[in-house]
DNA sequence: GGTAGAATTTAGACGGGGCTAAAGTACAAA
DNA sequence: TTTGTACTTTAGCCCCGTCTAAATTCTACC
């Protein structure tokens, strides 16, 4: 089965709120992730439940079914990969590649996708940390945590971010925060979650609570 | 100015059609090869016209302006590119691509089509042996003639094909003619401009009129 | 020069996907 | 239990790109 490209774009953002804030998705949640009106959403939720992509019961939110689940993830799929591919091959930056991607995780062919994914050597996560669903469809959850949980003197490493804005990861960036860094906690400020970090060689600079809370890392265990 | 998928679509047709049979292009040549109603043509015509795409004055047929044609080159260039990209990098064969890319050609990135560009070393001819414009939109037109004019004895090498179809394609991959094969015309039928060649080291083979239409070689000028 | 037949355009409709305005529903607070 | 408020749906409209049926225009032939 072939689906219209507004069809696609609805199941990926069902998919991405359900895995946030779980199911059932409302409406407006809908609404204000794909920045269209309520009212348009409601219309296609009725579409999508007529092809029986979406469980809906009216007032009640939305889920996913296993066919629109399935779908969901291809999506991502693709999109995940046409990042790897924009990164790795052709030397865009990671805050560059989303609204291109978004254009071409909607290009049918099957053929195509598996191939890209051999071309890349099957990678399992794509620039921005987030793990790449197989043909299938399954994928492996990374280990992480917020870096807003970490405590005092623990040691991480930033293995994902939550944000795909461009101005969010331009000041990564800035911030020689990169996939893979090293960082420590040295100070953190209880008043507004503030914390001040220490890359592994450099000078410690504070972020924002609002920033650490963007930020996934895997602890590190000392081996102490 | 960004252009609707339709927009451009009709853009490329009309080019296509112009390139091959002249100016102006008529409603029922568009309406044939895009496989839409005339009466369908006709409407998207005048929104063309609007836009100052297209040259249209009712019941005489179009011809593209400079902008459309700028318009259209780009397209060209893009899909191009892409199925050197497919057949390249990710092993497609020639008979494979063109679906593919059309759908590829509408991503909406100077700068994705740009690195694609280098990263594919600037190629100035696709798989199919067609040209491949630049940024600008200019294109080295390639020395051609038809493989039904050559004469008895002449020898010559393979450098285009006029049918894109997968049949065609795949009925070349079977007789070894590859793009850049060296070919003897060894016998020419009269009645029905049905061709025997040989290639460089095989044996004669009959090729009918209407698929001798179909190629498009350069001359080998012998330096006996 | 008139006219038949082909090509083209106009008129009117439809499905997809979006919007606004108005009405209906759910739920928390009184 | 009632009610205010936020959320959701319905009704009705619009634009895009397509279609069919009918009208118009072109053109080639008598």
């Amino acid at each position: 089965m072939t689906y219209t490209l507004a069809e696609e774009d609805y199941l990926k953002a069902i998919y991405k709120i359900a895995e946030r804030h779980g199911t059932p998705v409302s409406t407006s949640a809908i609404s204000e992730l794909m920045q269209t009106r309520p009212a348009s959403v409601t219309d296609m939720l009725k579409k999508l439940a007529d092809k029986e992509l979406i469980d809906y019961k009216r007032y009640h939110g939305v889920s996913l079914t296993r066919t629109g689940a399935r779908q969901a993830t291809l999506l991502i799929r693709k999109h995940r990969l046409w990042e790897c591919f924009l990164v790795e091959k052709l030397g865009f930056n990671w805050d560059e590649v989303h609204v291109i991607a978004e254009q071409l995780e909607h290009i049918q062919s099957d053929t195509l996708i598996d191939r890209l994914d051999d071309y890349l050597d099957n990678p399992k996560f794509d620039p921005h940390g987030d793990p790449i669903p197989d043909a299938s469809g399954a994928y492996r959850m990374r280990y992480q945590i917020l870096l807003s949980d970490l405590g005092l003197h623990q040691r991480a490493v930033l293995v994902g971010v939550r944000e795909h804005t461009s101005s969010f990861l331009q000041y990564l960036d800035q911030n020689h925060l990169a996939l893979g860094a090293t960082l420590e906690v040295v100070e953190v400020l209880p008043y507004d979650g503030s914390v001040r970090l220490r890359l592994s060689d450099g000078e410690p600079f504070l972020i924002s609570g609002q920033v650490a809370r963007q930020l996934f890392v895997r602890q590190i265990t000392e081996a102490t």
